[in-house]
DNA sequence: AATTAGCACTTAGGACCATGGAGTGCCAGG
DNA sequence: CCTGGCACTCCATGGTCCTAAGTGCTAATT
């Protein structure tokens, strides 16, 4: 059905009308690309393409633009992720390198992305879920109060306080700090529930509220509801793309961070690039978006994901080999800590 | 010079011109508001404002228009905060609730602000230069590397890796942690230099450059350059605005944190409810919005500022009124603790 | 059978113009 | 000092026309 030069025809449509933001004609991508053959045939192979559902024009008498379908079709057969020039690696590597703090890392991954991408970008937290446990600490604040720390291999620091406790001694809070500690450390934050569950046993009666108390908060706040967190960078880039939806339509979209998060777990894991185009985005806000996303990770244990979000006309690859790279380097940074 | 009357006109201009987006002219003036003079008398005023620059009209036969100086002079004399409503105390209160750490509790707070004025809000999270330590914790992570967790009595959490040492002994990291919270707990963290001056003279001969290594970058990267942090939420209401600056300068702008912080730092301390007009914001992004601030704190210690960024046409009474509240609220809070 | 040239057809968008309406400034009279 | 009246200005709106770009189809060519 498509031979070889109708994907090449779609492939010049989807450059083209990428570089110039216009629909393309028959004319212009015989001057612009060497077809080999004259605007007559191609305007045969546009419609056999058209009929096809990969372009469509948006008025009778203009040029052709892509489908979601079309740009599915040149992301996945017709396009090879864009390496980036040396110069775009050693500024990553300058960029990331003085980050004092998990939370400077990230925010300086995020303006990075979103500065090779000139879109949107995207960075979640290393996930709980991938975590292990490095440290748990408890500050007696009050004699009703104790926050709790949780530092965890990623780097992720969580803090809560437990409150409306009785009188509190020095010793039960130290005693059960060792405890958690043995018990805890080195262990995957989702190994924490089985890994206490008979430690309230093991002290003595006075101490039990106490630990009921902690145990419920870390169980609860930390594990259960699994605290996802994520970060966006590189918005004022949305001023410069047109999406057919308003404006206002995907910056709510951005600020839900429960949808984001949601879409980004639909995406492809650990090291995959992926990218999902248009209406692909099971949500209203994002369906004149497309959303290039990558898993990163220390050695090939995956611990978040991370992308960008801009026009379904966007540079796929030029965009996929930013996202790859920095989720590379990202896990570089992080592995190297 | 400006009777009264004039400045009722003024009034009247500049609320309407709030309410309909509009330039206002005089017949709409006599009609909507109860000036009891007809639109020649209001005409002639207008004038007299014009010349003394405090409205402008944007070509010869359009209606009128406030300028800076008419806002200003709006804001200080022709208007007064206008206290929330009920229901929106009650969803205040109900909102910042539920919040279980700092992080959250600011994460609802620029949520909260964003939704009550549609505009774009913006948080700073407590000051440290205004926080005591509460505690200081040494966690070794490796042979060569401690992390180090600050505690601050407004609750915010900071962490930092110490790396490169030589083998450390779990018995020298305990000693210096108990000494550091000796030393610094319940100090300004303003006052920390000077309470580590004579520590490392203490220690034993072998535990000395461990503390060096910890004191420098507690000095360096928690008390010289310290840290503030601040959150934006409702960028989305942005769309709906129209400066004469374009959206991505704005966007561009608010990007900036430090540019902001900046800002934030120029305006009003303590709980004075500060507004800054157009050209008043010293940055060229902002040139064409008004940033309405407070500070919030604990009784009357402040600790740092919040605030809305909006068109210099907004509704200035009632988001003024919404600062305050919730500047207020997000203080009790804190004080709640 | 595939490609190409030629041609008639469609349509968006720009230029041009006319017109209506909102608003002004000014003047003379109350 | 206020007001009604009036001439003037200018923007916004809508209509018309025209051009440029691009198409689809057919017949000729390779």
């Amino acid at each position: 059905m498509l031979d070889d030069r109708k994907l090449a025809v779609l492939r010049a449509i989807v450059e083209d009308y990428v570089a110039t933001k216009e629909p393309v004609g028959s004319k212009a991508l015989a001057d612009r690309h060497t077809l080999g053959v004259s605007p007559a045939t191609i305007r045969n192979d546009m419609v056999a393409l058209e009929e096809e559902g990969y372009i469509t024009q948006p008025h009778t008498s203009a040029g052709r633009v892509p489908t979601d379908k079309g740009y599915r079709l040149f992301v996945d057969r017709l396009s090879t992720v864009k390496p980036l020039s040396s110069a775009e690696r050693r500024a990553i590597e300058t960029f990331l390198g003085g980050a004092v703090d998990l939370d400077e890392i990230v925010a300086r991954t995020v303006r990075l992305l979103a500065q090779l991408t000139r879109q949107v970008a995207v960075v979640q937290y290393p996930s709980l879920t991938r975590s292990c446990v490095q440290h748990v600490e408890l500050v007696p604040l009050a004699a009703q109060r104790v926050m709790m720390v949780l530092i965890t291999d990623t780097g992720r620091v969580e803090q809560r306080v437990i409150d409306g406790l009785d009188r509190v001694g020095g010793d039960s809070v130290e005693t059960l700090r060792q405890m958690l500690n043995r018990a805890l450390v080195g262990k995957w934050l989702t190994d924490v529930p089985g890994a206490v569950e008979d430690l309230p046993a093991q002290l003595p009666p006075d101490d039990r509220p106490l630990a009921a108390a902690v145990l419920s908060v870390l169980l609860e706040s930390l594990v259960e509801r699994h605290e996802e967190k994520i970060v966006l960078g590189g918005t004022a880039n949305l001023a410069a793309m047109d999406f057919s939806a308003s404006l206002r339509d995907v910056l709510e979209a951005l600020e839900e961070n429960v949808v984001l998060l949601r879409l980004l777990g639909e995406m492809g894991d650990a090291a995959m690039l992926t990218v999902r185009i248009g209406a692909e985005n099971s949500h209203e806000g994002f369906k004149s978006t497309s959303i290039v996303s990558a898993g990163y990770g220390i050695g090939d244990q995956p611990l978040a994901k991370l992308g960008v979000v801009g026009p379904t006309r966007m540079d796929y690859p030029g965009t996929m080999g930013a996202v790859r790279a920095v989720a590379r380097y990202l896990g570089q940074i992080l592995a190297g800590r």
